[in-house]
DNA sequence: GTCTATAATATGATAGAC
DNA sequence: GTCTATCATATTATAGAC
């Protein structure tokens, strides 16, 4: 933590560096750089426990130790738990929504959305957190996000649909309802991530085991691009 | 409520019909159906409110005020907030489950995957609440649902598992995993009912809208079923 | 920036009169 | 069975020393 100092100790003995003056524009960097890690620790931990308990099933008391810091510093970080689990939440909406801005007019169409099922299955992968707080947020009614909902993402998802319908008036893909198209994508990649526990019951495997993500992919893949390939 | 008596006024009248000695067959009847009336209203109060915030998010208080009873009455016909909680739960596992225990091996597998899919459709269209609570239950890693999940529904699946197998090897079906079939089902039908507020951001409509729910019917129909027939 | 102390409140649950 | 206190506790947030 500071120069040459012993290792880290919460009970810092009485004597420490005097640095009354102006601190130099190297420790400056240094504290901010302490304080982003903080941060980030501190959203870390909010994820993990705000994903699982929801915000009003978790206390600031427990993000704060998870994060090894206390109740009252952490309260120095986010002025209050609300604008914590915003903020956590703004921050996964992007890292979600990402696979789907992905989603190009220049690939093939098949392809396209056989791309689109792995990227959003290495989602619920390798950020279940992520899509289990948003899922929440969801059934919530969406209270701090619904602006977003009503802006950002229905003009991502009017945009692709605008896409999937091209493709189908070209004879790409079958004859489907694009936004029905995107919600089935949609539903079946997060249900491995949301619904983790009910598959784990019910299969004893879960995603992080690659031969069952592999499995899982080539079964999606195989159901779905079957049920929207053109038929001739 | 009582008989021949002015309408329900929460400051009773200092003159009250006077029964002090043994009641009556039929009056304790009339209050056996008063206490079920009351408990499944605080049932009701109590799906409606837990499964938009969750166990932590609502109180003893919200519940009462929305059965229209007292904190103190609810609390005398459930112990305590956990075992409504749970009750309430229990009471809701039967019917999320009915279409998959009437998945029967006496239909034409397509019909039967056919017929399972608008069940379950219905099921998000007319209990969405429901649903939306089991998720939640689920995703918080369904700390009082555990045992249900590892006994009953693991039999279940396992049954279902077994009969859509078997159709896989007659070749009424395409060479499909049946767990991820079934997962696919319902992920896709119960999305209707738990995103609903993403679904109506985007689309403007909900399931209770009929012509809205025809169109999901037959795209699901459509999609999944293209998906898994078997091919020649 | 981090801490201790504490204010302010909400909430689950119980006791006891009627 | 229903009510009016009331207890006990948990929890968010702030004040102020260092």
């Amino acid at each position: 933590m500071s120069p040459s100092a012993p290792p880290a100790n919460k009970a810092r003995p009485a004597v420490k560096p005097k640095t009354p003056r102006a601190p130099s524009a190297a420790t400056l960097a240094r504290r901010e750089r302490q304080m982003e890690s903080k941060r980030a620790a501190i959203s870390e931990a909010a994820i993990a426990l705000f994903s699982q308990f929801g915000l009003h099933g978790v206390s600031i008391d427990q993000i704060a130790a998870r994060a090894d810091v206390s109740k009252t510093n952490l309260l120095y970080y986010f002025p209050s738990k609300e604008e914590l689990y915003l903020h956590v939440l703004k921050q996964l909406l992007g890292v979600w929504l990402a696979p789907l801005r992905a989603l190009s007019v220049e690939m093939e169409p098949l392809a396209a959305i056989r791309e689109y099922i792995r990227l959003k299955l290495e989602l619920s992968r390798d950020h279940p957190a992520a899509s289990r707080l948003f899922c929440l947020e969801i059934i919530q009614g969406a209270p701090l996000l619904r602006g977003e909902l009503e802006h950002e993402l229905r003009d991502l998802v009017q945009e692709k649909h605008a896409m999937i319908a091209r493709w189908v008036a070209q004879g790409s893909l079958a004859a489907i309802d694009p936004y029905h198209l995107i919600f089935t994508l949609w539903a079946t990649t997060q249900h491995y991530a949301d619904f983790r526990v009910q598959i784990e019951s019910i299969t004893g495997r879960t995603l992080e085991d690659p031969a069952f993500f592999q499995q899982v992919l080539e079964s999606l893949q195989t159901m779905l691009l079957d049920g929207i390939r053109p038929r001739h």
